[in-house]
DNA sequence: TAGGATTTGTGCGTATGTATT
DNA sequence: TAATACATACGCACAAATCCT
Protein backbone atom coordinates (compact mmCIF):
# COMPACT_ATOMS: atom_id res chain seq x y z
CA UNK A 1 0.00 0.00 0.00
CA UNK A 2 3.11 2.33 -0.36
CA UNK A 3 1.58 3.37 -4.22
CA UNK A 4 -0.46 6.43 -5.37
CA UNK A 5 -0.70 8.35 -2.25
CA UNK A 6 1.41 10.81 -4.51
CA UNK A 7 -0.29 14.00 -3.84
CA UNK A 8 1.04 17.74 -4.45
CA UNK A 9 5.05 17.23 -4.14
CA UNK A 10 5.66 13.58 -4.28
CA UNK A 11 4.13 13.42 -7.33
CA UNK A 12 6.05 16.01 -9.15
CA UNK A 13 8.88 14.28 -7.87
CA UNK A 14 7.76 11.42 -9.92
CA UNK A 15 6.98 13.56 -13.24
CA UNK A 16 10.79 14.37 -12.53
CA UNK A 17 12.26 11.47 -12.35
CA UNK A 18 10.02 9.85 -15.28
CA UNK A 19 10.92 12.68 -17.51
CA UNK A 20 14.59 12.63 -16.75
CA UNK A 21 14.19 9.02 -17.24
CA UNK A 22 12.90 9.40 -20.92
CA UNK A 23 15.51 11.89 -21.96
CA UNK A 24 18.35 9.59 -20.75
CA UNK A 25 16.59 6.51 -22.82
CA UNK A 26 16.34 8.52 -25.78
CA UNK A 27 12.35 8.91 -25.74
CA UNK A 28 13.15 12.06 -26.01
CA UNK A 29 16.27 12.25 -27.91
CA UNK A 30 18.40 15.75 -27.77
CA UNK A 31 16.34 18.20 -30.20
CA UNK A 32 13.24 16.70 -29.19
CA UNK A 33 10.51 19.09 -29.01
CA UNK A 34 8.52 18.66 -25.65
CA UNK A 35 4.65 19.97 -25.50
CA UNK A 36 3.88 21.30 -21.85
CA UNK A 37 0.07 20.76 -22.95
CA UNK A 38 0.74 17.12 -23.85
CA UNK A 39 2.39 16.16 -20.14
CA UNK A 40 0.56 18.12 -18.47
CA UNK A 41 -2.43 16.20 -19.92
CA UNK A 42 -0.59 12.85 -19.98
CA UNK A 43 0.17 13.30 -16.62
CA UNK A 44 -3.30 14.85 -14.74
CA UNK A 45 -1.96 17.98 -14.11
CA UNK A 46 -2.50 21.84 -15.42
CA UNK A 47 0.58 23.32 -17.01
CA UNK A 48 1.76 25.05 -14.44
CA UNK A 49 2.94 22.30 -11.84
CA UNK A 50 4.43 20.78 -15.21
CA UNK A 51 5.73 23.66 -15.77
CA UNK A 52 7.55 23.62 -12.69
CA UNK A 53 9.12 20.27 -13.06
CA UNK A 54 10.09 21.70 -16.40
CA UNK A 55 12.11 24.56 -14.76
CA UNK A 56 13.84 22.07 -12.32
CA UNK A 57 15.16 19.84 -15.56
CA UNK A 58 16.17 23.24 -16.97
CA UNK A 59 18.10 24.28 -14.42
CA UNK A 60 20.02 20.61 -14.72
CA UNK A 61 21.01 21.60 -18.03
CA UNK A 62 18.61 18.63 -19.33
CA UNK A 63 16.44 20.81 -21.16
CA UNK A 64 16.08 24.42 -22.65
CA UNK A 65 12.76 26.17 -23.19
CA UNK A 66 12.15 29.09 -26.00
CA UNK A 67 9.89 31.65 -25.84
CA UNK A 68 7.34 31.07 -28.96
CA UNK A 69 9.30 27.90 -30.10
CA UNK A 70 9.04 25.11 -27.63
CA UNK A 71 11.08 22.92 -24.59
CA UNK A 72 13.79 21.36 -26.28
CA UNK A 73 15.88 18.31 -25.11
CA UNK A 74 19.85 19.48 -24.54
CA UNK A 75 22.36 18.07 -26.84
CA UNK A 76 26.21 17.74 -25.19
CA UNK A 77 29.17 18.90 -27.37
CA UNK A 78 32.43 17.18 -27.17
CA UNK A 79 34.30 19.67 -24.87
CA UNK A 80 30.94 20.32 -22.49
CA UNK A 81 31.02 16.01 -22.27
CA UNK A 82 34.61 15.80 -21.67
CA UNK A 83 34.16 18.31 -18.94
CA UNK A 84 31.89 16.66 -17.20
CA UNK A 85 33.64 12.80 -17.55
CA UNK A 86 36.55 14.57 -16.10
CA UNK A 87 34.89 16.13 -13.00
CA UNK A 88 32.92 12.95 -12.69
CA UNK A 89 36.28 10.74 -12.45
CA UNK A 90 37.47 12.76 -9.43
CA UNK A 91 34.16 12.62 -7.94
CA UNK A 92 34.47 9.15 -7.93
CA UNK A 93 37.55 8.64 -5.28
CA UNK A 94 36.00 10.73 -2.97
CA UNK A 95 33.26 8.37 -2.24
CA UNK A 96 35.16 6.00 -0.06
CA UNK A 97 36.92 9.17 1.62
CA UNK A 98 34.14 11.20 2.06
CA UNK A 99 31.36 9.89 5.07
CA UNK A 100 31.79 6.18 3.53
CA UNK A 101 28.91 3.58 4.46
CA UNK A 102 29.11 0.57 5.90
CA UNK A 103 29.52 -2.04 3.26
CA UNK A 104 26.47 -4.61 4.29
CA UNK A 105 25.71 -7.57 3.01
CA UNK A 106 22.75 -6.21 0.82
CA UNK A 107 25.16 -4.10 -0.54
CA UNK A 108 27.11 -6.61 -1.58
CA UNK A 109 24.37 -8.76 -3.07
CA UNK A 110 23.15 -5.62 -4.80
CA UNK A 111 26.63 -5.63 -6.67
CA UNK A 112 26.28 -9.65 -7.08
CA UNK A 113 23.03 -8.95 -9.07
CA UNK A 114 24.49 -6.30 -11.06
CA UNK A 115 27.15 -8.56 -11.84
CA UNK A 116 24.15 -11.11 -12.99
CA UNK A 117 22.75 -8.60 -15.06
CA UNK A 118 25.82 -7.97 -17.18
CA UNK A 119 26.25 -11.56 -17.89
CA UNK A 120 22.81 -11.88 -18.93
CA UNK A 121 23.48 -8.36 -21.21
CA UNK A 122 26.10 -10.57 -22.85
CA UNK A 123 23.92 -12.93 -24.10
CA UNK A 124 21.29 -10.55 -25.13
CA UNK A 125 22.89 -7.41 -25.99
CA UNK A 126 20.30 -4.28 -26.04
CA UNK A 127 21.31 -1.14 -25.39
CA UNK A 128 18.44 0.28 -23.37
CA UNK A 129 18.86 -2.71 -20.89
CA UNK A 130 22.70 -1.79 -21.12
CA UNK A 131 21.86 1.75 -20.28
CA UNK A 132 19.54 1.14 -17.42
CA UNK A 133 22.20 -1.31 -15.73
CA UNK A 134 24.88 1.50 -15.99
CA UNK A 135 22.47 3.31 -14.78
CA UNK A 136 21.66 1.21 -11.55
CA UNK A 137 25.62 0.62 -11.53
CA UNK A 138 26.24 4.42 -11.10
CA UNK A 139 23.19 4.65 -8.57
CA UNK A 140 24.86 1.62 -6.48
CA UNK A 141 27.91 3.12 -6.31
CA UNK A 142 26.52 6.75 -5.52
CA UNK A 143 24.89 5.31 -2.76
CA UNK A 144 28.05 4.43 -0.77
CA UNK A 145 28.93 7.75 0.31
CA UNK A 146 26.97 9.45 3.03
CA UNK A 147 27.71 12.87 1.33
CA UNK A 148 24.62 13.96 0.41
CA UNK A 149 26.18 16.92 -1.19
CA UNK A 150 28.34 14.48 -3.10
CA UNK A 151 25.63 12.72 -4.21
CA UNK A 152 23.68 14.84 -5.13
CA UNK A 153 26.28 16.52 -7.50
CA UNK A 154 26.70 13.13 -9.09
CA UNK A 155 23.61 12.74 -9.58
CA UNK A 156 23.24 15.71 -11.38
CA UNK A 157 26.61 14.93 -13.32
CA UNK A 158 25.33 11.51 -15.10
CA UNK A 159 21.98 12.56 -15.65
CA UNK A 160 23.84 15.37 -18.13
CA UNK A 161 25.50 13.27 -20.30
CA UNK A 162 24.27 9.57 -19.61
CA UNK A 163 22.08 9.81 -22.90
CA UNK A 164 24.93 11.12 -25.12
CA UNK A 165 26.87 7.38 -24.28
CA UNK A 166 23.49 5.64 -25.08
CA UNK A 167 23.45 7.37 -28.59
CA UNK A 168 27.05 6.65 -29.25
CA UNK A 169 26.39 2.51 -29.04
CA UNK A 170 22.75 3.22 -31.06
CA UNK A 171 24.26 5.08 -33.56
CA UNK A 172 26.50 1.97 -34.00
CA UNK A 173 29.84 4.09 -33.31
CA UNK A 174 31.00 1.49 -30.98
CA UNK A 175 30.45 -2.55 -30.98
CA UNK A 176 27.25 -3.02 -28.48
CA UNK A 177 28.53 -6.50 -28.26
CA UNK A 178 32.07 -5.61 -27.36
CA UNK A 179 30.96 -3.34 -25.12
CA UNK A 180 29.34 -5.33 -23.12
CA UNK A 181 32.34 -8.43 -22.84
CA UNK A 182 33.93 -5.29 -21.72
CA UNK A 183 31.08 -4.35 -19.21
CA UNK A 184 31.16 -7.87 -17.57
CA UNK A 185 34.69 -7.94 -16.89
CA UNK A 186 34.51 -4.53 -15.27
CA UNK A 187 31.34 -5.89 -13.11
CA UNK A 188 33.34 -8.84 -12.13
CA UNK A 189 36.51 -6.08 -11.07
CA UNK A 190 34.00 -4.51 -9.04
CA UNK A 191 32.49 -6.87 -7.65
CA UNK A 192 35.64 -8.09 -6.41
CA UNK A 193 36.53 -5.08 -4.86
CA UNK A 194 33.40 -4.68 -2.44
CA UNK A 195 33.49 -8.85 -1.51
CA UNK A 196 36.43 -7.49 -0.20
CA UNK A 197 35.39 -4.39 1.50
CA UNK A 198 37.95 -2.16 -0.57
CA UNK A 199 35.90 0.76 -1.27
CA UNK A 200 39.66 2.78 -2.39
CA UNK A 201 40.16 0.07 -4.65
CA UNK A 202 36.78 -0.30 -6.20
CA UNK A 203 36.41 4.02 -6.66
CA UNK A 204 39.93 3.39 -8.48
CA UNK A 205 38.36 0.73 -10.60
CA UNK A 206 35.34 2.42 -11.73
CA UNK A 207 37.42 5.59 -12.36
CA UNK A 208 39.30 3.91 -14.47
CA UNK A 209 35.97 2.23 -16.43
CA UNK A 210 34.93 5.49 -16.90
CA UNK A 211 37.95 6.86 -18.38
CA UNK A 212 38.08 4.01 -20.94
CA UNK A 213 34.67 4.59 -22.05
CA UNK A 214 35.08 7.78 -22.66
CA UNK A 215 38.09 7.14 -25.09
CA UNK A 216 36.14 4.55 -27.04
CA UNK A 217 32.97 6.97 -27.28
CA UNK A 218 35.46 9.60 -28.67
CA UNK B 1 25.30 51.33 -22.81
CA UNK B 2 25.35 47.64 -21.31
CA UNK B 3 22.90 48.10 -18.24
CA UNK B 4 18.76 47.98 -18.47
CA UNK B 5 18.21 45.67 -21.29
CA UNK B 6 17.21 43.20 -18.63
CA UNK B 7 14.59 41.36 -20.04
CA UNK B 8 12.85 38.34 -19.85
CA UNK B 9 15.43 35.71 -19.16
CA UNK B 10 18.37 37.99 -18.15
CA UNK B 11 15.63 39.74 -15.80
CA UNK B 12 14.86 36.52 -13.85
CA UNK B 13 18.63 35.73 -13.72
CA UNK B 14 19.28 39.53 -11.90
CA UNK B 15 16.37 38.94 -9.15
CA UNK B 16 17.70 35.44 -8.74
CA UNK B 17 21.33 36.51 -7.69
CA UNK B 18 20.00 39.70 -5.98
CA UNK B 19 17.81 37.40 -3.77
CA UNK B 20 20.33 34.77 -3.36
CA UNK B 21 22.86 37.70 -2.49
CA UNK B 22 20.69 38.97 0.50
CA UNK B 23 20.12 35.43 2.01
CA UNK B 24 23.85 35.06 1.83
CA UNK B 25 24.10 39.05 3.33
CA UNK B 26 21.58 37.63 6.12
CA UNK B 27 19.01 40.47 4.97
CA UNK B 28 17.15 37.63 4.92
CA UNK B 29 18.08 35.21 7.57
CA UNK B 30 17.43 32.04 7.86
CA UNK B 31 13.98 31.42 9.24
CA UNK B 32 12.52 34.45 7.49
CA UNK B 33 9.28 34.08 5.50
CA UNK B 34 9.62 35.92 2.37
CA UNK B 35 6.21 36.96 0.74
CA UNK B 36 5.85 36.33 -3.44
CA UNK B 37 3.73 38.94 -3.83
CA UNK B 38 5.85 41.76 -1.86
CA UNK B 39 9.19 40.61 -4.29
CA UNK B 40 6.80 40.62 -7.17
CA UNK B 41 5.38 44.08 -6.43
CA UNK B 42 9.87 44.92 -5.48
CA UNK B 43 10.78 44.00 -8.94
CA UNK B 44 7.58 44.87 -10.87
CA UNK B 45 7.01 41.76 -12.55
CA UNK B 46 4.03 39.32 -11.59
CA UNK B 47 3.93 36.53 -9.11
CA UNK B 48 4.88 33.92 -11.51
CA UNK B 49 7.86 34.50 -13.02
CA UNK B 50 8.66 35.34 -9.54
CA UNK B 51 7.61 31.97 -8.69
CA UNK B 52 10.09 30.44 -11.38
CA UNK B 53 13.09 32.27 -9.34
CA UNK B 54 11.80 31.12 -6.23
CA UNK B 55 11.59 27.63 -7.44
CA UNK B 56 15.51 27.35 -8.74
CA UNK B 57 16.33 28.77 -5.25
CA UNK B 58 14.46 26.39 -3.63
CA UNK B 59 15.98 23.72 -5.97
CA UNK B 60 19.81 25.03 -4.55
CA UNK B 61 18.32 24.61 -0.98
CA UNK B 62 18.38 28.06 -0.13
CA UNK B 63 14.16 28.04 -0.28
CA UNK B 64 11.47 26.11 1.49
CA UNK B 65 8.23 26.74 0.05
CA UNK B 66 5.60 25.56 2.03
CA UNK B 67 2.04 25.31 1.50
CA UNK B 68 -0.31 27.84 3.36
CA UNK B 69 2.68 28.72 5.92
CA UNK B 70 5.38 30.42 3.22
CA UNK B 71 8.69 30.49 1.55
CA UNK B 72 11.10 30.20 4.14
CA UNK B 73 14.92 30.91 4.16
CA UNK B 74 16.59 27.45 5.11
CA UNK B 75 18.77 26.71 8.15
CA UNK B 76 22.16 25.06 7.62
CA UNK B 77 22.62 21.86 10.39
CA UNK B 78 25.75 21.41 11.72
CA UNK B 79 26.04 17.66 9.72
CA UNK B 80 25.42 19.19 6.76
CA UNK B 81 28.19 22.09 6.81
CA UNK B 82 30.37 19.76 7.95
CA UNK B 83 29.63 17.57 4.69
CA UNK B 84 29.51 20.91 2.35
CA UNK B 85 33.11 21.77 3.50
CA UNK B 86 34.55 18.10 2.91
CA UNK B 87 33.13 18.10 -0.14
CA UNK B 88 34.30 22.00 -1.08
CA UNK B 89 37.52 21.23 0.13
CA UNK B 90 38.35 18.28 -2.35
CA UNK B 91 36.82 20.62 -5.37
CA UNK B 92 39.33 23.24 -4.40
CA UNK B 93 42.19 21.43 -5.20
CA UNK B 94 41.02 20.19 -8.50
CA UNK B 95 41.11 23.65 -10.06
CA UNK B 96 44.78 23.56 -10.99
CA UNK B 97 44.16 19.99 -12.23
CA UNK B 98 40.59 20.32 -14.08
CA UNK B 99 41.07 22.70 -17.62
CA UNK B 100 43.19 25.25 -15.35
CA UNK B 101 43.22 28.85 -16.92
CA UNK B 102 46.17 31.51 -18.00
CA UNK B 103 47.30 33.26 -14.88
CA UNK B 104 47.40 37.31 -16.52
CA UNK B 105 48.62 40.11 -15.28
CA UNK B 106 44.99 40.86 -15.17
CA UNK B 107 44.50 38.01 -12.55
CA UNK B 108 47.57 38.76 -11.06
CA UNK B 109 46.32 42.35 -10.12
CA UNK B 110 42.70 40.70 -9.03
CA UNK B 111 43.92 39.35 -6.02
CA UNK B 112 46.39 41.86 -5.22
CA UNK B 113 43.14 43.74 -4.92
CA UNK B 114 41.68 41.35 -2.90
CA UNK B 115 44.57 41.65 -0.73
CA UNK B 116 44.29 45.40 -0.27
CA UNK B 117 40.39 44.79 0.44
CA UNK B 118 41.53 42.24 3.34
CA UNK B 119 44.40 45.00 5.01
CA UNK B 120 41.81 47.91 5.02
CA UNK B 121 39.45 45.02 6.58
CA UNK B 122 42.08 44.53 9.42
CA UNK B 123 41.28 48.75 10.40
CA UNK B 124 37.58 48.54 9.60
CA UNK B 125 36.31 45.12 10.50
CA UNK B 126 32.75 44.88 9.06
CA UNK B 127 30.59 41.40 9.24
CA UNK B 128 29.04 41.90 5.93
CA UNK B 129 32.32 43.78 4.05
CA UNK B 130 33.98 40.46 5.16
CA UNK B 131 31.34 38.21 3.75
CA UNK B 132 31.69 40.44 0.47
CA UNK B 133 35.24 40.02 0.52
CA UNK B 134 35.79 36.34 1.15
CA UNK B 135 32.61 35.69 -1.78
CA UNK B 136 34.56 37.47 -4.18
CA UNK B 137 37.44 35.64 -3.14
CA UNK B 138 36.19 32.36 -4.08
CA UNK B 139 34.75 33.93 -7.35
CA UNK B 140 38.35 34.78 -8.24
CA UNK B 141 39.69 31.74 -7.45
CA UNK B 142 36.84 29.64 -8.80
CA UNK B 143 37.22 31.16 -12.19
CA UNK B 144 40.54 30.05 -12.73
CA UNK B 145 39.50 26.69 -13.48
CA UNK B 146 38.06 26.50 -17.23
CA UNK B 147 35.70 23.62 -16.53
CA UNK B 148 32.13 24.83 -16.31
CA UNK B 149 30.78 21.91 -14.20
CA UNK B 150 33.38 22.36 -11.26
CA UNK B 151 32.50 25.89 -11.40
CA UNK B 152 28.62 25.63 -11.32
CA UNK B 153 29.23 22.89 -8.52
CA UNK B 154 31.70 24.77 -6.66
CA UNK B 155 29.28 28.29 -6.64
CA UNK B 156 26.41 25.81 -5.78
CA UNK B 157 27.70 25.05 -2.74
CA UNK B 158 29.33 27.84 -1.31
CA UNK B 159 26.56 29.90 -1.39
CA UNK B 160 24.77 27.18 -0.03
CA UNK B 161 26.84 27.49 3.53
CA UNK B 162 28.40 31.11 3.30
CA UNK B 163 25.68 32.77 5.67
CA UNK B 164 26.32 30.26 8.14
CA UNK B 165 29.65 31.58 8.17
CA UNK B 166 28.42 35.07 8.20
CA UNK B 167 26.06 34.21 10.90
CA UNK B 168 28.56 32.51 12.98
CA UNK B 169 30.47 36.08 12.88
CA UNK B 170 27.33 38.11 13.50
CA UNK B 171 26.66 36.53 16.58
CA UNK B 172 30.30 36.52 17.97
CA UNK B 173 30.73 33.27 18.32
CA UNK B 174 34.07 34.32 16.43
CA UNK B 175 36.41 37.46 17.40
CA UNK B 176 35.56 39.56 14.19
CA UNK B 177 39.10 41.58 14.49
CA UNK B 178 40.80 38.15 14.97
CA UNK B 179 39.54 36.58 12.01
CA UNK B 180 40.65 39.57 9.89
CA UNK B 181 43.64 39.54 11.22
CA UNK B 182 44.43 35.91 9.78
CA UNK B 183 41.97 36.63 6.57
CA UNK B 184 45.03 39.31 5.89
CA UNK B 185 48.02 36.53 5.99
CA UNK B 186 45.36 33.96 4.58
CA UNK B 187 45.42 36.53 1.22
CA UNK B 188 48.53 37.59 1.16
CA UNK B 189 49.78 33.98 1.18
CA UNK B 190 47.36 33.04 -1.84
CA UNK B 191 48.54 36.40 -3.76
CA UNK B 192 52.24 34.55 -3.16
CA UNK B 193 51.29 32.07 -5.00
CA UNK B 194 49.25 33.68 -7.35
CA UNK B 195 52.59 35.38 -8.32
CA UNK B 196 54.54 32.67 -8.25
CA UNK B 197 51.95 31.31 -11.35
CA UNK B 198 51.92 28.04 -8.98
CA UNK B 199 48.24 27.22 -8.56
CA UNK B 200 48.66 24.16 -6.70
CA UNK B 201 50.30 25.74 -4.12
CA UNK B 202 47.07 28.09 -4.39
CA UNK B 203 44.77 25.23 -4.32
CA UNK B 204 46.19 23.46 -1.34
CA UNK B 205 46.71 27.46 0.58
CA UNK B 206 42.88 27.60 0.15
CA UNK B 207 41.92 24.09 1.06
CA UNK B 208 43.76 24.27 4.26
CA UNK B 209 42.40 27.77 5.11
CA UNK B 210 38.68 26.54 4.51
CA UNK B 211 39.44 23.40 6.88
CA UNK B 212 41.03 26.29 9.71
CA UNK B 213 38.09 28.27 9.15
CA UNK B 214 35.76 25.15 9.56
CA UNK B 215 37.30 24.45 12.95
CA UNK B 216 36.98 27.86 14.30
CA UNK B 217 33.46 27.99 13.77
CA UNK B 218 32.39 24.81 14.86
C1' DT C 1 6.35 39.94 -47.41
C1' DA C 2 2.51 38.92 -44.64
C1' DG C 3 -0.46 36.31 -41.91
C1' DG C 4 -1.95 32.45 -39.34
C1' DA C 5 -0.80 28.50 -36.35
C1' DT C 6 1.64 26.99 -32.41
C1' DT C 7 4.49 27.52 -28.50
C1' DT C 8 6.18 29.38 -24.17
C1' DG C 9 5.74 33.45 -20.88
C1' DT C 10 2.74 36.22 -17.92
C1' DG C 11 -1.14 37.91 -15.07
C1' DC C 12 -4.76 37.03 -12.13
C1' DG C 13 -8.56 34.80 -9.85
C1' DT C 14 -9.51 30.91 -7.06
C1' DA C 15 -8.62 26.60 -4.37
C1' DT C 16 -6.27 24.65 -0.66
C1' DG C 17 -3.57 24.40 3.39
C1' DT C 18 -1.79 26.42 7.86
C1' DA C 19 -1.66 29.16 11.94
C1' DT C 20 -3.77 32.08 15.13
C1' DT C 21 -7.44 34.12 17.71
C1' DT D 1 -13.57 24.25 18.63
C1' DA D 2 -14.66 27.26 15.00
C1' DA D 3 -13.76 31.13 12.26
C1' DT D 4 -10.76 34.35 10.23
C1' DA D 5 -6.56 35.79 7.97
C1' DC D 6 -3.04 34.88 4.96
C1' DA D 7 0.22 32.08 2.52
C1' DT D 8 1.40 29.06 -1.45
C1' DA D 9 -0.53 25.90 -5.27
C1' DC D 10 -3.22 25.65 -9.16
C1' DG D 11 -5.94 26.45 -13.48
C1' DC D 12 -7.11 29.25 -17.14
C1' DA D 13 -7.07 33.10 -20.38
C1' DC D 14 -4.29 36.09 -22.83
C1' DA D 15 0.21 38.29 -24.44
C1' DA D 16 4.41 37.71 -26.87
C1' DA D 17 7.58 35.31 -29.76
C1' DT D 18 8.71 32.19 -33.40
C1' DC D 19 8.05 29.43 -37.51
C1' DC D 20 6.03 28.06 -41.71
C1' DT D 21 3.16 28.67 -45.56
Amino acid sequence: MSEEPATGRDRLAQIHDLIRERIMMLEYPPGERLSEAALAAEFGVSRTPLRRVLASLEDEGLLRSVHGVGTIVTDVDLEELAQVYRLRMELIVLIPRLDPLPVTTEVISGFRELHQRALALRHAPAARDFAALDRDMFLALNALSGNQPLRDTSERLYFRTARIWLQAITASDIDLENEAEIYCRETAEILAAVEALNLDALSHLRRAHIAMSFSRMR
